[in-house]
DNA sequence: CGATACCATAGTAATCTGGTCGGGTATCAG
DNA sequence: CTGATACCCGACCAGATTACTATGGTATCG
């Protein structure tokens, strides 16, 4: 089980701009600096904005910013952003998606499992990593 | 991040043959019925097989069985062998993969969520999921 | 105005997923 | 011995996903 460079690339990005948090707006070139290709970049800044993890600021001189302080922001709102929701089966987000859906016991294990890892993710805030 | 068919199929098809562990080795078509294409599950299984889980008897009566006691098979044992170990990033394996591995916090990060994420995926048995 | 820098969509080559197909080989019942 | 059963193995394949690249916009500063 691997995790897709948009995980990596968005968690080197944030933790980029969570190291120049009061340093004003850092230009996409700036933060691509860490060896990430700038145009594919671009693509995923976009994701981290919609989701509300940084915001933008456009023209001359402009650049990203993380949107909330440093501690308030975790690895699992990083992670979810890049990657959707950590999903180990269908049956947990929709009942409907299997017959046997209540009695299923390994469905209580998906659940548990899914659980737990999500709060070790959310255990770990971009502070932290400073 | 989700979790691919090759890793929840197996849990399936171990859990079966966990049911039925007293009960003499279970043919393909058997652990199929739970609703896995015969010949994509015989794939896996061969995976299985090869990572020392189950073990096969070859010939009319033939079929899987687990080849250790359901205790001591677990969620980790059964995702590795389906989908690889868990590699949040490639420099926990290998060192040499980036020049700053010894002072990057980034990597420090991913070390203990992949720690503490096999831990949990450890912490479930076979046996806990009867 | 024009340079800077973000925004949005589309294309694309390589890889991965989720299978199928065909031809083996081992074992047992009769 | 022979045939039926059932595991073994490699190749093939369509469709989705990944990791980019390309192009043309739009907002802002000076
Ligand atoms: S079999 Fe169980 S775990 Fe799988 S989809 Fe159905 S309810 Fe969920
Ligand atoms: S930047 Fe850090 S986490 Fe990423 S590969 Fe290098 S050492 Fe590992």
């Amino acid at each position: 089980m691997r995790l897709s460079t948009r995980g990596k690339y968005g968690l080197y990005a944030m933790h980029y701009l969570a190291q120049h948090e009061h340093e004003g707006p850092q230009s996409l070139s700036r933060i691509a600096s860490v060896g990430i290709p700038k145009q594919y970049l671009e693509q995923l800044l976009g994701s981290l904005r919609r989701n509300g993890l940084i915001h933008s600021v456009r023209g001359a001189n402009g650049g990203y910013q993380i949107a909330k302080p440093s501690e308030e922001i975790t690895v699992l709102d990083i992670l979810d952003a890049m990657e959707g929701p950590l999903a180990l089966s269908d049956c947990i987000a929709d009942d409907r998606c299997c017959a046997k859906a209540t009695k299923c016991r390994v469905r209580h294990t998906w659940e548990r499992l899914t659980v737990n890892i999500n709060r070790e993710l959310a255990s770990v805030s971009l502070k932290d990593m400073l």
